[in-house]
This record gives C-alpha cells, structure tokens and sequence, in this order.
DNA sequence: CGAAAAAGAGTAAACGTTTACGTAAACCGA
DNA sequence: TCGGTTTACGTAAACGTTTACTCTTTTTCG
C-alpha cells in the first residue's frame, strides 16, 4: 500500500505532527533540520498526503461538481472548458455530470455530488427546476448558474443578456440595409434563450421602424437550437415567405442547417440571403461561407462563473450575477444591400 | 452543519454501527423494527453518509479520473460524453481534468489524482511519454487508453486500427473509381494516428495497384489534424497537382478546411473533386455537401474504456486491448466516377 | 547569570465512517 | 428444561490526517 503520514514519521524519527507541520507549510513548529530530514523521507518513500483524509478533518476536498446537459454540445464543452481551467488553476478538482446522458439523473447526481461533499456547484445551461434548487440549496454549498438563469430562484448567474444580444443581431442586420428579415427561434416557451431572442428580435424590428402594423413579425419557432431545427424551420420559411432577404437564427447550429438546406435549394448566401447565427461556435467559422453571428464569450463565462463560484466560497456571500459582452463577429453570409 | 451518523444513532436511540449496517444493506444485524426507526431519523434529519469519511475507511472513493487533451474539441468531448456514461451509471464519479488548458500540467493533473485516491485513470488521445506512464504507475490503479496507445508501456487501450481504417477510407476512393488521390496527413511523427494513417493510404494504393513505380504517393503532411492544416495543406495540394480527382483527409476538420478553400478556389465538391473525411464528427453532415468520411464510434469507445477500466478495477488484471470498429459513412462529398 | 519568552517537537483527540468482537436476549430442538 | 445456535445490537478500534495542548529545550535580554 501506499506509504502513509506514520511511515514517513517513523523513517525520519519524528513524530507524526511535525511531519504534517512540514507538509503544511505553516514555517512554524520545526527546525530546519528536521525538515530536510523528513523531505528526504518523504521523498525516499515516495509519499503523497492522502487528500480524503485531509478532507476527513478539514471538511474540504477541494472539489467542485459541473452539471451540464450534454458535454458533446459546442456550446457546453467550450463552458467545460473555461471552468475546468481556472478550477485547477485555483487547485481544485471537478466533477463533471452529464445531466443529460441518461434521463432524469439530474437529482441523483446532484445527490453524489452532496455525498462526495463537493464544495460548490456550477449548473449550466438547462432550465433550473424547483427540486433541482432545494437539492441545491439543501446541499449548503455556493452554487452558480452559467449560461442560464432563473428568476425564481436567487442563484448567481453568468450569461450574455440574450435580448440584447437578439438585438444587436437584428440592428446588424437591419444596418446593412435589410429590411425583410425573419428569425429562426428555439421554443418560446423556453423562457431563458427562447422568448428573450425573440423578444430581441422584435424589439429591433420595432425600434428601427420595420414592424409592420398589420402583421406579426416573422418568427419561426421550434423546439430546440439544433441543427435539424434549422432545417425544419428554413424549409418552413422558404414556403412561406419569398420577399425575405435576412434570416436570424437563434443559434449557430440554427444557422448552418438553414445554410445547408438553402445549398441544396439553390439559395445562394448572402447573395440571396443573408444569415445571422448566434454563439460563436467553432464551426461557425468553417461554414460554407463562413457565417456572420453575434459571439458568445463561451470559454469566459466558464471561467468567469468558476472565479464567482471561487469567491462564493470564500467570503460566504453570494455574488452578484455577471452579464457578459456579446459581439458582433462579421465574416461573409451577410450582405450589405446597396 | 450537515446531520452525521451520531446525530442519527442519538435521534433514533441505537448505535452507529447500527445505523452503519442499516444503511449498508447488509440484511443481518437488526430488525425490521429499527430499521423502520433508524430510516425515518435519517428521513427526519435529512441524513446522507459522507462519502468522504467512507472513502478514508473503505480505501475506495469511487471517483475516476480522466485526462483529455482540449475538451472543447469535438472528439474529445464524446469520447468523455461516452466515459461519464458508464462511469456514473456505475456508480463513480469522473474527475476531469483538461491536460491543454494551462501548458504542461499533466504531471500535476496525475498528482493530484494519486492524491485524491481516484481508482483509475483514463487517459485519452495524446502521447503517452515515459514520465506519464511513470506516475500512473506509481499510483498503482488501473489505467486504459483510449484513442491513443503506447508500444512502449503495457496499457489496455482502445481505439480503432488507424491504419485499416486509413486503408478502407482509400479504397472506397478507389471503388468509387478514383485512380488519381492525395492526401492530407497528420505528422508522421506522430506514431499513433499520424504515420498509421499514411501507411494505410499507401497500402491500399499499393495494393490496388495505383501507385506508379517513378513516384511517391501524393501525401501532404502537416503537424495537426485542424482545419487551418486542412486548408493550407490543400492549398499546397492544389499548387502542386492539377490532376488530383479525390483527396483523403486524415481527418474531419481537415476535409473541412480542404471543402472551404476549394469552394474559395471555385473548385466543386464532389463534381471536380472527392473528399473523404476521417471521424465521423457531428460537423461532417453538416458540412456542405455533407462529408463522405470513415466513422470511430467515439461514444462507445469511451463508454467502452470506461468498462474496460472498472473490469481491471474488480479483477485486479490489466484487460485486454479493444480494436473498435470503424465503418464507411456514405454521404455526398464523394463522387462515382464513370 | 537567570528568568521569561520563543521555538521545537510530541501526545492524543477529533473528523465520520466501517467492522471485528463481544454480549445479551430470543429461539429451537430433543 | 436446557445447552446451543441464531439474532440483535453495542463498544471500540481503525482509516490518515490536523491541531490544540503539552512539555522540553533554546534563545533573549535586563
């Protein structure tokens, strides 16, 4: 087995305390001597702290636990990503949940997480149920909210404001001179990225003149963010509406099935059509051409709600929530129209 | 603070061991009578076991730990999607840990996992140096590689045969009536999916009798596997050989890139040009035209390492390595030549 | 030089469990 | 009825640390 405090104590002819003192770097309670002794003990005997008995009696393991619901997504593993860097960079460890990989395990992983005694918690990305926040707040841990939020529950959160965001998406647009635009929505329903993009949506519309007064404005709406619903959704626009120059969609992935299914109806973009998507994903640059979109600051907001998470921490506070800065990237699927 | 076993023994008047058994499940040492007792104080009090304190006396944390290289990149993060699967429906937990994000801090990451007890370690597509294998060896857990593999040291690891699955996406070129093909390789320093690669590339052409005795086979060879190799090893392709129909990227991005810059070179994939991808990632259907490439089943090789991991847990013996299958995934950026 | 203060180091309790061992009560078959 | 077996449960040690409390030795300085 590996070799423990005790080992080393009885090899260097101390005893256990002045060898956890040594450990410890409290630089008080030893002489030098007997630290090169014990270093050297240590070292000939190859031993390393037990980390759960240090958490035993400390009541701190040093450990945070991550929920997101699909790490596979860009978006998610971007977020990953960021937290997972300044939580070791902080010396800490996380425990990634994948909440989605087999139904309904959010609660029993959250359940781990209080049993493995994780210090903090970052839920990202999904609706925030009720049992989620008791289980939650039950826990007696600080907990933040990345790219997602909730009203009714006061956790801290980190996350672009997605109507301004929306907003700005649609000005770009409208600026470069279109005024026939349609958006391509996540379910309305979703009241965290569905409604407020649309809102965003409209509100540009509205401001800048192009709402018209006997008709709704053009919002597609589906279920989720995906690709195939960008598909489903351009091919219902295509049908619908002809005299469309600029489509919005809510989300990258949105953006390039509506590319894709225009390619394969003879659509040129932006010749035809300009496109706006929204994230900033990787892919977003890779597309045929390389789409235009409002950026997220994906890897940021990981690492800006782990500092919060870190802070919550450490002062006992619950920290106030960060609206992060979205950006326009411009690349080639919009056109100016003269 | 949170309720412990004591406060359960007292609220319920019985010991802790009983309490102990209770929660174990051992079946034998209590009745049904204090069972019922012990489990409404724990109902009452909100009791759950620390698994910190359980891990200390059981030596076993049920935590694993896994190293991958950039989670954000898409095939790390199914391969990790695949791995937490099992792992937690097992029961454990992963501790992730992102070897890219801040330099070289694998050593450290391989530490602080000895430390905190994990009970094995799955380390996934980066070279494996002697230093690494020296520490997870010192840890004295199981280990398993996954989408990488070391000739070196005696690791389980899974993955798919490179150079089989390199050979099959060459030869689908050639069924498909290629005679004339390129490829864009990874380093072929790089042992474990770079030269496999092009050595799959040159067998199938040897054997199909496509390689002309006067020259070497047309490999353009970059340091990565990223879009911009991609581009700018197509880029070099395209000003050194005009005669080219199909082209073999070593993998999905790189055929990506190769797709953008031609469609900037106004070259038509499939019509003037094939492509073949290698992966299978989510991007390559939504590329325009959707990629041809050959897929790693990427989840369930991580859901596989994972099994593989926690069978050498039990047993106590090193497994056996696991070739995944790969498989021709037909789409439409290659063309039947007459 | 001697007393007080500081420094060095050890002892043992504690953290929250599990479990070997012990013991008393209940049960059981003849 | 009684010896023996089983069952129910408690006591206490152990896991590997940290740390409060000692005690002893050294240092400081009037």
């Amino acid at each position: 087995m590996k070799p423990t405090i005790k080992d080393v104590a009885r090899h260097a002819n101390v005893s256990i305390a002045t060898v956890s003192r040594i450990l410890n770097q409290t630089s008080v309670g030893y002489s030098k001597k007997t630290e090169k002794l014990v270093m050297q003990a240590i070292e000939e005997l190859g031993y390393r702290p037990n980390a759960v008995a240090r958490g035993l009696i400390n009541n701190k393991t040093q450990t945070i636990g991550v929920l997101f619901p699909d790490v596979s997504g860009m978006l998610t593993s971007e977020l990953l990503y960021g937290v997972e860097e300044v939580t070791h960079r902080l010396g800490h460890s996380v425990i990634f949940c994948n909440t989605s990989s087999s139904g309904e395990k959010t609660l029993d992983y959250l359940q781990l997480l209080s049993e493995k005694r994780v210090e903090g918690i970052i839920f990202g990305s999904s609706f925030l149920t009720d049992a989620y926040y008791e289980a939650i707040a039950a826990m007696n841990v600080p907990a933040v909210l990345v790219s997602t939020k909730s009203q009714k529950h006061q956790l801290p959160y980190v996350k672009v404001d997605d109507k301004d965001a929306a907003y700005a998406a649609t000005a770009h647009l409208i600026k470069k001179g279109h005024r026939r635009i349609a958006m391509l929505s996540g379910n309305p329903a979703d009241i965290v990225a569905g409604k407020p993009r649309i809102d965003g949506f409209k509100e540009a519309l509205l401001d800048f003149g192009l709402a018209r007064i006997d008709e709704e404005p053009l919002v597609f709406a589906g279920n989720g963010f995906s690709y195939e619903d960008g598909r489903d959704l351009f091919t219902r626009l295509i049908k619908a509406e002809s005299d469309v120059t600029a489509v919005f969609a809510a989300s990258d992935e949105m953006a390039i099935g509506a590319m894709s299914t225009a390619y394969q109806m003879n659509i040129r973009v932006p010749d035809e059509l300009s496109i706006i998507g929204y994230d900033n994903l990787k892919i977003s640059e890779m597309a045929i051409p390389p789409l235009t979109t409002v950026e997220q600051p994906l890897r940021a907001m990981g690492r800006k709600a782990a500092e919060l998470l870190f802070e919550g921490m450490e002062t006992g506070a619950t920290g106030k929530s960060i609206i992060m800065p979205h950006r326009i990237i411009e690349r080639q699927s919009v056109k100016q129209l003269v």
